[in-house]
DNA sequence: TTTGAAAAATAATGACC
DNA sequence: GGTCATTATTTTTCAAA
């Protein structure tokens, strides 16, 4: 068995695990009683099971979804990075100070980089990306890729 | 004022809306009482703000928010897709029933959209991208963009 | 908007099978 | 793992200011 980053064994997950962390996905509200009931265990089997994964990280947190547009950011775009070296540590140091990136990527290819940015407007994206992305030592260059609609799976 | 798709106005969102949304994003577990508190309004006032939020769908639901690697989902990538028409109803519907799709984007440029793919491991990734994504009807190509290492913002 | 009160549901724990 | 019982919290609603 390994061991991830953070030091706890990787859990083998069984059916009820991932049936507990499908219906968690789709409504992290859920209630330990209507979790057991839908998964059809024990209120104690499910509350210990939850307590596991959430220690385990398996569950990192519960968030509430909100709609970027009805939120007041109505631009978002992918913004690809061409980096100078390999420090993505400090790179994802960097961009975590900033509150419009909302997902960062470390790829391979022909971008090194890729973040889902989220602003108010055009005249704030345009911010994120000429006075904030392209300041970080090491950026060599950005392209930005407007998105037109989206869409998260569930 | 204008009208969302949805049908609910859009709502102007004051200071004390943006708090709570913030609050919700980073633990959308909060009790009303306790979000009520760190905002520093009444249960009342909290409880008719969140159900209005929600109504007005600016909350789109709550999530719990599972580790991909932890669960089970070791291969992540980014997928550009070019497609022939600009049916993208009908993309969407489509990219919507494949679960690896964990987020798709129609996008201005080079690209006419990118899809994030979570998918078990290499060899799950590929049947996704050769099997799945380039027989929907009107998808040109793909390129793939495996990802080292990612992150959400918060 | 706030505060207080109160009923119903739920969380959380422990004892025991 | 499951079941039962118990106590503490929270939700949710209502009334009053």
């Amino acid at each position: 068995m390994t061991d991830r980053p953070g030091g706890q064994p990787t859990a083998t997950l069984d059916d009820v695990d991932r049936r507990i962390l499908a219906e968690l996905r789709a409504d992290g509200r859920l209630s330990i009683r209507a979790l057991a009931e839908r998964v059809a265990i024990s209120r104690a089997n499910a509350y210990s099971r939850v307590e596991r994964l959430t220690r385990d990280r398996v569950i990192t947190g519960f968030r509430a979804v909100v709609d970027p547009a009805a939120s007041g950011l109505s631009t978002s775009a992918y913004v690809t990075l061409t980096v100078r070296q390999n420090s993505w540590r400090a790179l994802r140091a960097e961009l975590e100070t900033i509150p419009e990136v909302a997902h960062m990527a470390l790829l391979g290819g022909e971008f090194d980089a890729i973040l889902l940015v989220r602003a108010a407007d055009n005249a704030a994206l345009r911010t994120v990306v000429l006075e904030r992305l392209q300041a970080i030592p090491g950026v060599l260059g950005t392209r930005t890729f407007l998105i037109f609609e989206d869409a998260e799976n569930p």
